[in-house]
DNA sequence: GTTGACCTTCCAACCGTCGGAAGGTCCACC
DNA sequence: GGTGGACCTTCCGACGGTTGGAAGGTCAAC
């Protein structure tokens, strides 16, 4: 099939599949008589695995490791689970990051009666005046 | 001060500083001299707003629009807490993605003997087995 | 006059995804 | 045989925000 189909069938855009092949993370396609890229069953199989696996929160790296014990029939399920949970303790740490987050804003935010006047807790709040604040690890906040 | 003290008692990289300055969050500072960019204590105040901000996950739009906010003396506080409650609500939309990873791995992670053999629940569950899969919002993952 | 800390600008990388340009190919329909 | 549209190709850019480095100028102390 065609990179569209396998598109369709594994979740994965076309665009990405291209952007896969070209970081290593799945094998170079096979071409057919134009320079289409041809793809199997076993090409959908893995790329849904990338997708299932994208969609738990595994970075690009991990996922290549995922996929080499995948393949390895003689892998053992001690390394796989512990990945799976570094993985975890990773969401998780970065779950209460966001908690911390929220909670000082909803605590600002409670402070605020919103009544429309210019004076504002949160602002103030913002200013320095209190916010313990979260120190996010460095770099991507929001979602 | 120069910018090297301005980032120190900001808590804003130098780096960081010049780049707010050139996507106009900061107003483009003076200069003395030399070439060299000048803050006085108003420009700390409000890079330590920014940087406070930043630890509370929102993001540079946001802070824009806190920004000028913070400056309007007759601002209405609820113009302020609805960004704050939205972004409040964003936060937890967020955690509750990255809780349903978490807790989808987690399952999958206890299904998981971690004896050493080849056979592993997480795998087949990446597979596709199984996976209710948490659909975070497009892009961003991890931490 | 030299060292070293500081400043300047510019360019590129990280991560994952997406958009678009400019062109080639396939297939159905007329 | 021609035309249209869906598909494919490669390449180059952008978005978050932050960081690294190069290559050079400036200022202080010694």
């Amino acid at each position: 099939m065609r990179i569209g189909e396998a598109a369709r069938a594994s979740g994965v855009s076309a665009k990405m599949i291209r952007h896969y092949e070209e970081i290593g993370l799945v094998p170079r396609a096979g071409r057919g008589s134009n320079a289409y890229r041809d793809y199997d069953g076993a090409d959908v199989h893995r790329l849904r695995f990338i997708r299932r696996s994208r969609d738990l929160g595994f970075s690009i790296g991990r996922i290549r490791d995922l996929l080499r014990l995948w393949s390895d029939t003689e892998r053992s399920n001690a390394e796989v689970k512990a990945i799976a949970s570094a993985h975890v303790a990773e969401l998780e740490h970065r779950i209460d990051q966001l908690r911390d987050m929220a909670r000082t804003l909803h605590h600002l935010a409670d402070a605020c009666d919103g009544s429309g006047r210019p004076d504002c807790p949160i602002l103030k709040g913002l200013e320095g005046k209190q916010v313990p604040a979260a120190s996010p690890s460095p770099g991507e906040p929001p979602g």
